[in-house]
DNA sequence: CTGCAGGCCCTTA
DNA sequence: TAAGGGCCTGCA
């Protein structure tokens, strides 16, 4: 058992996001996580977190998984720059949000499957996915040979054909993919290439938009941390609305 | 029964 | 920076 003391994380926070699909939730404040060919049970008490793997294991795998070395109270206070209380009320709420480092594969096949999708749908779609591949995202050489059809994708299950052809030919524009839009790109540039500066407007992001900044684009929308002040907003938002 | 959930594709104008 | 209908599925 690993502990581990950590400012700004709120596993709780991060799990009920929305970035994240395969945590699986063992009691508050503990997930099991799968990421890549790795699972792991991580616990929170106050600060500190504790990680059920090797010393190793925690420094090759879950370290940057949790992108513990990025500085998010940096980040925090340059939000003040933009005099945008319902940030700042935002990021008060969620000060233990975090942007996880996940696989760009799974990110890519992930949000494709989040299209027009709710997140308890889109939980259980990506595990029936897994269990047709001895519990691990499939890549996308094993996505093709694997029958997809009776996992409940729906019609997305053609755009993960069509991802998988995509990655095989090594093209390189995500949105040559057939079900990537603008808006599925960025969530595979923030959550799986971690570019801060991605930011997805989703429906959830007009409706704050229209209702909370009056119609008018927020001022830090084009800066270098956009997504994650997004992440906060969007988190605040829909606990609120709970 | 309808409506809808963190969109995108495709057709049409 | 065009607009809008249709789409799989599960759940309220």
């Amino acid at each position: 058992m690993i502990k581990v003391k950590c400012k700004n994380l709120d596993v709780k926070q991060i799990a009920d996001s929305g970035q994240c699909f395969r945590w699986y939730k063992i009691d508050e404040y503990k997930y099991k996580i799968f990421h890549l060919q790795y699972s792991v049970i991580v616990s929170q008490k106050d600060d500190n977190l504790y990680f059920d793997c090797s010393q190793d294991e925690f420094h090759n795998v879950w370290k940057s998984y949790f992108d513990l070395d990025t500085d998010y109270s940096f980040i925090i206070n340059n939000a003040n720059t933009y005099y945008d209380n319902y940030l700042l009320d935002a990021i008060s709420f969620a000060s233990g949000m975090r942007i996880l480092r996940q696989d760009y594969w799974e990110s890519i096949v992930s949000f494709i499957i989040s299209q027009n999708n709710n997140i308890p749908r889109i939980k259980k779609t990506i595990q029936r996915l897994c269990e047709l591949n001895n519990n691990q995202i499939p890549s996308a050489e094993q996505l093709l040979l694997l029958d997809i059809s009776k996992i409940g994708l729906g019609y997305r299950d053609k755009y993960l054909k069509s991802a998988a052809e995509w990655w095989i030919s090594d093209r390189n524009d995500i949105l040559d993919i057939k079900g990537v839009g603008e808006k599925v790109a960025n969530c595979i540039r923030l959550y799986g290439e971690h570019d801060l500066s991605s930011c997805p407007i989703d429906v959830w992001m007009k409706k704050i938009i229209n209702e909370d900044y009056k119609g008018k684009m927020p001022n830090w929308i084009d800066s270098e941390y956009a997504g994650v002040y997004q992440q906060f907003i969007f988190y605040y938002k829909r606990e609120r609305s709970r």
